[in-house]
DNA sequence: TAAATAGTGTCTCTTAGACAATATTAT
DNA sequence: ATAATATTGTCTAAGAGACACTATTTA
């Protein structure tokens, strides 16, 4: 017997969930919404949605991105498949996870086209428990997160377009946990060669300008 | 509208494929099986299977594995979820990717519990094109192990309970596709501190014999 | 004793981390 | 002047990589 020709139930139904990550108040924050209806009635779950019959996984996952903040192009990439045939009580549901990261002057302060109650909260605490298993999923994208940040510079997809090196490191502090050194910091941003300082500074209330930079690099990363 | 309630089309269903990785002859070599029936009719394939209305996804994927091949505990890791609407011709199948590490001594030299024809071929040299997207799973996974390779020592998982050290470098070398420094290999083996020498040793045909080593660690490795 | 395989140490260079003083602005 | 923020370099320790010889066995 060919594997592919095994048969199975026809109740499955696949999802896509969306970590969706910004920095507000020098903080990492996570999207939720309350659920309105059972199961889980109340509690508040991680943005997503089903998987339409035409569109790839990636497609579906930008999709519910743009229905829940508006954004478009922002970076986003698949998690994990969460399959355990418990985790929704109403039957035989896959989810694919996916995280995104939001630059705070792109996210809506309160998201949510749907009618559904939506509002940003601190990652590191959010109101337990989430529904489904959507704890896990959310621990999951922060150890991804966390993960990246030591052999990337991935926090500028969490910064506006222009950025001073300070902000930076708030955002990989705030990721993290735990404070960096600013020398330290700087020089490792600088060897990885991702962002270009432009010819305009700022200054914020009191205090030297900072020299303002961009996502893009001198050199192709680690070229050989 | 809570996102949860948004319909879908019926038709989608899930599997799972396993690449399932082993060393052959100094060589990495995966298990492919040859389709006998349409679409792709003739070409070969990693094999796979829905995943059952009552397990979880790792479940369907050691399921999968010991169909194909009889061996149970054995490394296995999801590895990523291919979902293009194209990707299967008869309709939307959604799966999930697992990679598998089994070694020589409990591979079965030809697998396969289906009728299927089943058989090992080097992992660099594949019957091009796969059947499906199985060449992108496969590259997806030899990138996965490659990865890994290079911050732990995982290929001990692809050679029986007991090795020695030459062994495992060429278990890495064979992976890697390239060869390895002896001294600076045992160095960084030692250092991960994942295997620990047995009071046995070998010795294959002409030379000194050699020690042999088994997984588990000295130390935690890294506990802080 | 020749051929085959196993086993071992040093030096160098790079990278990661600890650490403090000066520069520029607003008030 | 003081407070606030930005910017910069050195030293040390650890890890990665280049590199060659000795040890033990079989034929």
């Amino acid at each position: 017997m060919n594997p592919r020709s095994r048969s199975s139930s026809d109740h499955e139904r696949v999802t896509v969930d969306i970590v969706i990550f910004t920095i507000r108040d020098t903080e990492l924050q996570v999207l939720l919404v309350r659920r309105g209806i059972a199961p889980f009635e109340g509690n508040w779950a991680i943005p997503g949605g089903f998987v339409l019959p035409k569109e790839s996984l990636d497609e579906a996952a930008r999709r519910e991105l743009r229905e829940e903040t508006g954004v478009e192009d922002v970076f986003l990439e698949q998690l994990y498949t969460f399959g355990d045939p418990e985790r929704d009580p109403r039957g035989r549901v896959i989810t694919v996870a996916y995280y995104a990261l939001v630059s705070p002057d792109r996210a809506p302060p309160l998201a949510g086209s749907d009618a559904a109650e939506a509002r940003w909260w601190p990652a590191a605490h959010t109101p337990a428990p989430l529904a489904f298993d959507h704890d896990a999923i959310l621990a999951t994208a922060l150890e991804r997160l966390r993960g990246k940040l030591t052999y990337t510079a991935i926090g500028f997809e969490l910064l506006p377009k222009k950025f001073t090196l300070s902000q930076l490191q708030r955002v990989h502090e705030a990721i993290l946990g735990e404070p960096l050194d600013k020398r330290n910091f700087r020089k490792r941003v600088d060897a990885l060669g991702v962002v270009r300082p432009l010819k305009e500074s700022v200054n914020s209330g009191a205090g030297r300008p900072a020299q303002l930079f961009s996502f893009g690099g001198r050199k192709p990363a680690n070229a050989k």
